[in-house]
DNA sequence: TGCTTTTTGGTACTTTAGTATGAGTCCCAA
DNA sequence: TTGGGACTCATACTAAAGTACCAAAAAGCA
Protein backbone atom coordinates (compact mmCIF):
# COMPACT_ATOMS: atom_id res chain seq x y z
CA UNK A 1 0.00 0.00 0.00
CA UNK A 2 2.90 2.58 0.83
CA UNK A 3 4.60 1.68 -2.09
CA UNK A 4 1.81 1.88 -4.12
CA UNK A 5 1.29 5.82 -2.71
CA UNK A 6 4.66 6.53 -3.35
CA UNK A 7 4.83 5.28 -6.82
CA UNK A 8 1.65 7.62 -7.31
CA UNK A 9 3.35 10.53 -5.94
CA UNK A 10 6.04 10.00 -7.93
CA UNK A 11 4.07 10.25 -11.14
CA UNK A 12 1.93 13.39 -10.26
CA UNK A 13 5.41 15.20 -9.68
CA UNK A 14 6.80 13.74 -12.91
CA UNK A 15 3.31 14.70 -14.92
CA UNK A 16 3.91 18.21 -13.25
CA UNK A 17 7.86 18.79 -14.56
CA UNK A 18 6.49 17.31 -17.41
CA UNK A 19 3.98 20.19 -18.20
CA UNK A 20 6.67 22.68 -17.36
CA UNK A 21 9.23 21.49 -19.75
CA UNK A 22 6.53 21.24 -22.56
CA UNK A 23 6.00 24.35 -21.60
CA UNK A 24 9.46 25.82 -21.88
CA UNK A 25 10.32 23.76 -24.77
CA UNK A 26 7.43 24.97 -26.82
CA UNK A 27 8.19 28.46 -25.88
CA UNK A 28 11.81 28.04 -26.55
CA UNK A 29 11.19 26.59 -30.01
CA UNK A 30 13.62 24.08 -29.71
CA UNK A 31 11.34 20.70 -29.84
CA UNK A 32 8.36 20.55 -31.63
CA UNK A 33 4.91 20.23 -29.40
CA UNK A 34 4.55 16.73 -31.13
CA UNK A 35 7.72 14.93 -29.77
CA UNK A 36 6.52 16.33 -26.70
CA UNK A 37 3.18 14.53 -26.69
CA UNK A 38 4.78 11.33 -28.16
CA UNK A 39 7.69 11.31 -25.52
CA UNK A 40 4.85 11.69 -22.84
CA UNK A 41 2.75 9.34 -24.46
CA UNK A 42 5.80 6.58 -24.76
CA UNK A 43 6.21 7.15 -21.08
CA UNK A 44 2.98 6.83 -19.83
CA UNK A 45 2.13 3.62 -21.71
CA UNK A 46 5.39 1.82 -20.17
CA UNK A 47 4.64 3.13 -16.59
CA UNK A 48 1.05 1.67 -17.52
CA UNK A 49 2.78 -1.67 -18.00
CA UNK A 50 5.34 -1.41 -14.80
CA UNK A 51 2.18 -0.57 -12.61
CA UNK A 52 -0.02 -3.37 -14.00
CA UNK A 53 2.88 -5.95 -13.64
CA UNK A 54 3.67 -4.76 -10.27
CA UNK A 55 0.47 -5.34 -8.82
CA UNK A 56 -0.75 -8.78 -10.81
CA UNK A 57 2.31 -10.20 -9.32
CA UNK A 58 0.40 -9.96 -6.16
CA UNK A 59 -2.63 -11.39 -7.34
CA UNK A 60 -0.96 -14.03 -9.83
CA UNK A 61 -1.27 -16.61 -6.40
CA UNK A 62 -4.54 -15.83 -5.95
CA UNK A 63 -5.39 -17.43 -9.66
CA UNK A 64 -6.80 -20.43 -8.44
CA UNK A 65 -10.37 -19.33 -7.97
CA UNK A 66 -13.37 -21.35 -7.35
CA UNK A 67 -16.22 -21.12 -9.35
CA UNK A 68 -19.08 -21.23 -6.08
CA UNK A 69 -21.54 -21.17 -8.70
CA UNK A 70 -20.66 -24.77 -9.95
CA UNK A 71 -20.79 -25.59 -6.31
CA UNK A 72 -24.24 -24.27 -5.73
CA UNK A 73 -25.41 -25.64 -9.58
CA UNK A 74 -24.25 -29.45 -8.21
CA UNK A 75 -26.20 -29.28 -5.11
CA UNK A 76 -22.97 -29.55 -2.70
CA UNK A 77 -23.59 -28.57 0.81
CA UNK A 78 -21.37 -26.39 2.88
CA UNK A 79 -20.31 -29.32 5.30
CA UNK A 80 -20.18 -31.47 2.06
CA UNK A 81 -17.63 -29.33 -0.06
CA UNK A 82 -15.65 -29.12 3.41
CA UNK A 83 -15.15 -32.73 3.48
CA UNK A 84 -14.34 -32.38 -0.39
CA UNK A 85 -11.56 -30.25 0.60
CA UNK A 86 -9.87 -32.19 3.12
CA UNK A 87 -10.37 -35.48 0.86
CA UNK A 88 -8.23 -33.43 -1.51
CA UNK A 89 -5.80 -32.78 1.35
CA UNK A 90 -5.28 -36.54 1.74
CA UNK A 91 -6.67 -37.13 4.75
CA UNK A 92 -8.43 -40.61 5.80
CA UNK A 93 -12.66 -40.14 6.74
CA UNK A 94 -11.40 -40.83 10.22
CA UNK A 95 -9.07 -38.10 10.28
CA UNK A 96 -11.68 -36.17 8.32
CA UNK A 97 -14.21 -37.19 11.28
CA UNK A 98 -11.64 -35.89 13.86
CA UNK A 99 -11.28 -32.60 12.44
CA UNK A 100 -14.89 -31.78 12.00
CA UNK A 101 -15.59 -33.24 15.54
CA UNK A 102 -18.21 -35.45 13.79
CA UNK A 103 -18.20 -39.44 13.44
CA UNK A 104 -17.02 -41.30 10.73
CA UNK A 105 -20.38 -42.75 9.93
CA UNK A 106 -21.35 -38.84 9.03
CA UNK A 107 -18.06 -38.62 6.91
CA UNK A 108 -18.87 -41.88 5.08
CA UNK A 109 -22.70 -40.31 4.66
CA UNK A 110 -20.83 -37.22 2.84
CA UNK A 111 -18.82 -38.71 0.79
CA UNK A 112 -20.83 -40.99 -0.71
CA UNK A 113 -23.39 -38.06 -1.90
CA UNK A 114 -19.94 -36.12 -2.96
CA UNK A 115 -19.19 -39.40 -5.24
CA UNK A 116 -22.64 -39.10 -6.29
CA UNK A 117 -22.80 -34.99 -7.08
CA UNK A 118 -19.61 -35.25 -8.39
CA UNK A 119 -20.07 -38.54 -11.06
CA UNK A 120 -17.13 -39.92 -9.10
CA UNK A 121 -16.46 -43.91 -8.50
CA UNK A 122 -14.02 -42.98 -5.83
CA UNK A 123 -12.54 -40.39 -3.77
CA UNK A 124 -9.76 -39.91 -5.93
CA UNK A 125 -12.02 -39.63 -9.21
CA UNK A 126 -13.68 -36.91 -6.87
CA UNK A 127 -10.25 -35.31 -6.58
CA UNK A 128 -9.61 -35.16 -10.26
CA UNK A 129 -13.07 -33.90 -11.17
CA UNK A 130 -13.58 -30.93 -8.73
CA UNK A 131 -10.27 -29.95 -9.95
CA UNK A 132 -11.40 -30.03 -13.50
CA UNK A 133 -13.91 -28.18 -12.57
CA UNK A 134 -12.52 -25.85 -10.73
CA UNK A 135 -14.13 -26.63 -7.42
CA UNK A 136 -11.18 -26.89 -5.33
CA UNK A 137 -7.51 -25.01 -5.69
CA UNK A 138 -5.10 -28.06 -5.49
CA UNK B 1 -1.45 -12.40 -32.99
CA UNK B 2 -4.11 -10.43 -35.79
CA UNK B 3 -5.67 -9.11 -32.27
CA UNK B 4 -2.09 -7.26 -31.16
CA UNK B 5 -1.70 -5.83 -34.89
CA UNK B 6 -5.07 -4.42 -34.52
CA UNK B 7 -4.48 -2.73 -31.44
CA UNK B 8 -1.12 -1.59 -32.04
CA UNK B 9 -2.69 0.12 -35.39
CA UNK B 10 -5.79 1.60 -33.62
CA UNK B 11 -2.93 2.98 -31.29
CA UNK B 12 -0.75 5.05 -34.08
CA UNK B 13 -3.93 6.41 -35.30
CA UNK B 14 -4.95 7.53 -32.04
CA UNK B 15 -1.17 9.44 -31.52
CA UNK B 16 -1.75 10.87 -34.92
CA UNK B 17 -5.06 12.14 -34.27
CA UNK B 18 -3.96 13.70 -30.84
CA UNK B 19 -1.07 15.48 -32.37
CA UNK B 20 -3.69 17.08 -34.73
CA UNK B 21 -6.00 17.70 -32.13
CA UNK B 22 -3.52 19.17 -29.74
CA UNK B 23 -2.58 21.16 -32.30
CA UNK B 24 -5.45 22.77 -33.50
CA UNK B 25 -6.53 23.15 -29.78
CA UNK B 26 -3.52 25.18 -28.68
CA UNK B 27 -3.83 27.25 -31.91
CA UNK B 28 -7.39 28.01 -31.46
CA UNK B 29 -6.53 28.47 -27.54
CA UNK B 30 -9.85 26.84 -26.59
CA UNK B 31 -7.99 24.07 -24.77
CA UNK B 32 -4.67 24.40 -22.64
CA UNK B 33 -1.65 22.23 -23.76
CA UNK B 34 -1.50 20.67 -20.17
CA UNK B 35 -4.50 19.40 -20.04
CA UNK B 36 -3.78 18.12 -23.78
CA UNK B 37 -0.77 16.82 -22.39
CA UNK B 38 -2.23 15.55 -18.88
CA UNK B 39 -4.84 13.61 -21.23
CA UNK B 40 -2.71 11.79 -23.07
CA UNK B 41 -0.74 11.07 -20.33
CA UNK B 42 -3.58 9.40 -18.73
CA UNK B 43 -4.88 7.46 -21.66
CA UNK B 44 -1.56 5.74 -22.69
CA UNK B 45 -1.21 5.20 -18.65
CA UNK B 46 -4.45 2.66 -18.84
CA UNK B 47 -3.19 1.68 -22.74
CA UNK B 48 -0.25 0.20 -20.97
CA UNK B 49 -1.83 -1.32 -18.06
CA UNK B 50 -4.67 -2.98 -20.97
CA UNK B 51 -2.11 -4.39 -23.50
CA UNK B 52 -0.16 -5.95 -20.14
CA UNK B 53 -3.19 -7.46 -19.17
CA UNK B 54 -3.97 -9.23 -22.71
CA UNK B 55 -0.15 -10.52 -23.17
CA UNK B 56 -0.09 -11.60 -19.60
CA UNK B 57 -3.38 -13.88 -19.67
CA UNK B 58 -1.50 -15.90 -22.32
CA UNK B 59 1.77 -16.70 -19.95
CA UNK B 60 -0.31 -17.64 -17.14
CA UNK B 61 -1.20 -21.69 -18.75
CA UNK B 62 2.30 -22.36 -19.31
CA UNK B 63 3.13 -22.44 -15.45
CA UNK B 64 2.66 -26.38 -14.37
CA UNK B 65 5.87 -27.83 -15.42
CA UNK B 66 7.09 -31.37 -13.66
CA UNK B 67 10.36 -31.49 -11.89
CA UNK B 68 11.97 -34.48 -13.32
CA UNK B 69 14.96 -34.06 -10.93
CA UNK B 70 12.64 -34.46 -7.98
CA UNK B 71 11.48 -37.87 -9.04
CA UNK B 72 15.02 -39.26 -9.48
CA UNK B 73 15.63 -37.96 -6.35
CA UNK B 74 12.91 -39.33 -4.71
CA UNK B 75 13.83 -42.94 -6.53
CA UNK B 76 10.88 -43.16 -8.54
CA UNK B 77 11.19 -45.34 -11.20
CA UNK B 78 9.98 -45.04 -14.54
CA UNK B 79 7.01 -47.80 -13.99
CA UNK B 80 6.03 -46.13 -10.96
CA UNK B 81 5.61 -43.01 -12.35
CA UNK B 82 3.15 -44.00 -15.07
CA UNK B 83 0.87 -45.74 -11.71
CA UNK B 84 1.38 -42.50 -9.79
CA UNK B 85 -0.09 -40.35 -12.81
CA UNK B 86 -2.58 -42.87 -12.99
CA UNK B 87 -3.61 -42.78 -9.38
CA UNK B 88 -3.94 -38.58 -10.13
CA UNK B 89 -6.47 -39.52 -12.70
CA UNK B 90 -8.64 -41.23 -10.07
CA UNK B 91 -8.59 -44.79 -11.57
CA UNK B 92 -8.83 -48.15 -9.06
CA UNK B 93 -5.76 -50.77 -9.00
CA UNK B 94 -7.84 -52.61 -11.33
CA UNK B 95 -8.56 -50.32 -13.72
CA UNK B 96 -4.92 -48.89 -13.30
CA UNK B 97 -3.83 -52.74 -14.20
CA UNK B 98 -5.89 -52.99 -17.18
CA UNK B 99 -4.43 -49.79 -18.70
CA UNK B 100 -1.05 -50.91 -18.58
CA UNK B 101 -1.46 -54.54 -18.93
CA UNK B 102 0.11 -56.03 -15.93
CA UNK B 103 -2.13 -58.06 -12.51
CA UNK B 104 -3.50 -55.86 -9.72
CA UNK B 105 -0.65 -57.62 -7.71
CA UNK B 106 1.84 -55.53 -9.48
CA UNK B 107 -0.23 -52.51 -8.73
CA UNK B 108 -0.78 -52.81 -5.15
CA UNK B 109 3.56 -53.34 -4.87
CA UNK B 110 4.02 -50.15 -7.26
CA UNK B 111 1.47 -48.41 -5.51
CA UNK B 112 2.52 -49.30 -1.35
CA UNK B 113 6.15 -48.83 -3.09
CA UNK B 114 4.93 -45.15 -4.29
CA UNK B 115 3.76 -44.64 -0.80
CA UNK B 116 6.91 -45.24 0.75
CA UNK B 117 8.70 -42.92 -1.15
CA UNK B 118 6.54 -40.03 -1.71
CA UNK B 119 6.19 -40.68 2.51
CA UNK B 120 2.09 -40.71 2.12
CA UNK B 121 -0.67 -42.89 4.11
CA UNK B 122 -2.81 -43.30 1.19
CA UNK B 123 -3.25 -42.91 -2.51
CA UNK B 124 -5.12 -39.43 -1.83
CA UNK B 125 -2.11 -38.55 0.03
CA UNK B 126 0.14 -39.34 -2.62
CA UNK B 127 -1.91 -37.06 -4.86
CA UNK B 128 -1.67 -34.25 -2.85
CA UNK B 129 2.15 -34.50 -2.36
CA UNK B 130 3.23 -35.17 -5.70
CA UNK B 131 1.16 -32.85 -6.70
CA UNK B 132 3.10 -30.10 -4.20
CA UNK B 133 6.51 -31.64 -4.78
CA UNK B 134 5.63 -30.28 -8.48
CA UNK B 135 6.17 -33.98 -9.70
CA UNK B 136 2.45 -34.26 -11.25
CA UNK B 137 0.56 -31.69 -12.89
CA UNK B 138 -3.36 -32.36 -12.05
C1' DT C 1 28.89 -62.79 -17.74
C1' DG C 2 27.79 -61.77 -13.13
C1' DC C 3 25.35 -58.39 -10.36
C1' DT C 4 21.70 -55.03 -9.42
C1' DT C 5 17.50 -52.84 -10.17
C1' DT C 6 13.11 -52.99 -12.09
C1' DT C 7 9.08 -55.15 -13.05
C1' DT C 8 6.16 -58.59 -12.41
C1' DG C 9 3.17 -61.69 -9.69
C1' DG C 10 1.29 -64.41 -5.79
C1' DT C 11 -0.78 -65.46 -1.04
C1' DA C 12 -2.74 -64.09 3.13
C1' DC C 13 -4.37 -60.48 5.98
C1' DT C 14 -5.70 -55.96 7.94
C1' DT C 15 -7.52 -51.66 7.18
C1' DT C 16 -10.14 -48.11 4.64
C1' DA C 17 -13.63 -46.96 1.58
C1' DG C 18 -17.98 -47.07 -0.09
C1' DT C 19 -23.18 -48.68 -0.31
C1' DA C 20 -27.72 -49.20 1.43
C1' DT C 21 -30.99 -48.14 4.59
C1' DG C 22 -33.14 -46.03 8.33
C1' DA C 23 -33.68 -42.57 11.58
C1' DG C 24 -33.32 -38.48 14.78
C1' DT C 25 -32.38 -33.34 15.19
C1' DC C 26 -32.36 -28.65 13.73
C1' DC C 27 -33.67 -24.81 11.02
C1' DC C 28 -36.08 -22.30 7.60
C1' DA C 29 -39.72 -21.09 4.68
C1' DA C 30 -44.44 -21.80 3.08
C1' DT D 1 -47.03 -25.87 12.09
C1' DT D 2 -45.62 -28.68 8.78
C1' DG D 3 -42.69 -30.25 5.15
C1' DG D 4 -38.14 -30.20 3.17
C1' DG D 5 -33.20 -29.79 3.30
C1' DA D 6 -28.99 -30.26 5.84
C1' DC D 7 -26.50 -32.60 9.22
C1' DT D 8 -25.89 -36.16 12.18
C1' DC D 9 -25.19 -41.19 13.38
C1' DA D 10 -25.74 -46.28 13.33
C1' DT D 11 -25.70 -51.06 11.50
C1' DA D 12 -24.42 -54.37 8.22
C1' DC D 13 -22.19 -55.45 4.26
C1' DT D 14 -19.29 -55.44 -0.04
C1' DA D 15 -15.47 -53.76 -2.30
C1' DA D 16 -11.24 -51.60 -2.65
C1' DA D 17 -6.84 -50.41 -0.77
C1' DG D 18 -2.81 -51.32 1.54
C1' DT D 19 0.83 -54.41 4.13
C1' DA D 20 4.12 -58.05 4.53
C1' DC D 21 6.83 -61.36 2.57
C1' DC D 22 8.40 -63.98 -0.97
C1' DA D 23 10.07 -65.01 -5.57
C1' DA D 24 11.05 -65.21 -10.43
C1' DA D 25 11.69 -63.12 -14.90
C1' DA D 26 13.52 -59.04 -17.51
C1' DA D 27 16.33 -55.20 -18.21
C1' DG D 28 20.61 -52.54 -17.39
C1' DC D 29 25.04 -52.06 -16.23
C1' DA D 30 29.96 -52.87 -15.14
Amino acid sequence: MKKTILVFSALIVALLLLFKLSEYSYLSGDISIELVIGGIAVIFFFVGIYINQKTLHREKPIHPRIDHKKIEKLGISKREYEVLELISKGLSNKEIADTLFVSESTIKTHVSNLLVKLDAKRRTHAIQKAKKLQIISI
